[in-house]
DNA sequence: TAATATTCGTGAATGAATTCACGACGTGCC
DNA sequence: GGCACGTCGTGAATTCATTCACGAATATTA
């Protein structure tokens, strides 16, 4: 049984993103950046240099030029990098520079928190679907979203032009969740549920796994390590 | 007749990690093992080699043997890992064989959420403390544990032995809150804002941040990129 | 018991990410 | 202009993480 990974999308070779491939590090640490250039931003600086970069978020100034510069040259030497028209650029590499509707699958506790959640609607993630199996929950309001029956998924997509899922059910239901959506022909998933979800290539699936984090917490403390910042 | 060298009579059999830095990609597996053995328990499986772990959770055999051979030998060769024996031992490792206390900072929606977050409470994290600002909250009941004034928190860290804080405040308010938690004494800090909190050295602080996961969907689908699975 | 099949544990090899170090370029001052 | 200084961009060096590959130990079967 030849194990090694076989490189099957051989069919329709996407052109991946033109150049290198990005780590994923690296894509995390671009939304840092972000969020620190709106700091600074508004705190009036026109200009930043990496090494204020890096200070403010502790990083390294080698680290912010590096990740910088897969995507272009946008500083001036002497200088450092124009605040907002570098916000302006990332914000495209993100793509945050545009509006992505966004259904939720789940109006339990977390799918509600979801819903209030500023930070996604500041960055252009608009929840404008709920669903639901929960025939008591079905049709009732919430936070002026009508919440829909799962079964209606694929036809709301399409409707709402959805292009991103967000799963907040229990364990238990999550895979069928991510089939379903899958399935309706959802490129990317978020999902809060504790459990590895298996999804065809072509689709990207992001675990936000809560226990996992609080369990680093536990094991430093149980191991009186020295903390390691995040 | 021994002919590989017997091992460094020094640290033959020492149970205790801190020899080696752990790295955290590496302890973020445990707890993936951790469930993941807890799922193969409940399907009766007595042993599983960790080529079967790996296929489960979509990882390398060598990279569960390298992660497990950190923390000692729990396998037998030809055989596999003792499913229970191997969970248990990696609870202790995580330090969750044992109840933590949890103080919640933020009534609000993600803080709603959390209390009655079911994974919490089963992996050993109780909250088991509200605090907040707002006067109106403060007193009233939720879930069974009354909300506290956050200029308390220090009395009732002391009182309810609190060992964790998680954070679920605003972004402005983070830092403030924060920093109440290590005033009171606090080493460990779970965050939901979405902001870089400082905190001193010996505190362990890890930050989740939803936008950050959901903006790299975005970016995954900007870019057309190939997903990387979680 | 002996022969064969598994699977662990781990040093070595490989690969990936980070940091270093320096040339190039731009600014600001005299 | 000329000089001193600051900062970027990037190949090279280094550090860190993963995978390979194989000996040792155990299980299984005849």
């Amino acid at each position: 049984m030849n194990s090694r990974r076989a490189k099957s999308d051989g069919d329709g070779d996407r052109p991946v993103i033109s150049r290198r491939r990005i780590s994923e590090s690296t894509i995390r640490r671009l939304s840092i950046y972000y969020r620190a250039l709106s700091a600074l931003e508004g705190e009036g600086y026109h200009t930043v240099s990496s090494k204020d970069l890096a200070r403010r978020e502790k990083l390294t100034p080698a680290q912010v030029r590096k990740d910088l510069s897969f995507f272009g040259s946008f500083g001036t030497r002497g200088l450092g990098y124009p605040t907002k028209e570098l916000k302006t650029r990332i914000a495209a590499i993100l793509g945050v520079d545009q509006t992505w509707n966004v259904g939720l699958i789940g109006a339990g506790n977390i799918g509600s928190a979801l819903v209030s959640y500023k930070e996604f609607q500041k960055q252009g993630f608009v929840i404008n679907a709920i669903f639901d199996n929960d025939q008591r929950k079905i049709g009732s309001n919430h936070k002026g979203i009508v919440i829909s029956d799962i079964k209606d998924l694929a036809a709301e997509v399409k409707k709402r032009n959805i292009q991103i899922v967000v799963i907040a059910v229990p364990a238990a239901a999550a895979q069928q969740a991510c089939d379903v959506a899958v399935e309706a022909g959802i490129k990317a998933i978020l999902n809060f549920a504790p459990i590895n979800l298996k999804v065809p290539n072509g689709v990207t699936l992001r675990t936000e796994n809560m226990a996992m984090e609080i369990e680093y917490l536990s094991f430093t403390l149980t191991n009186h390590m020295r903390p390691i910042p995040t």
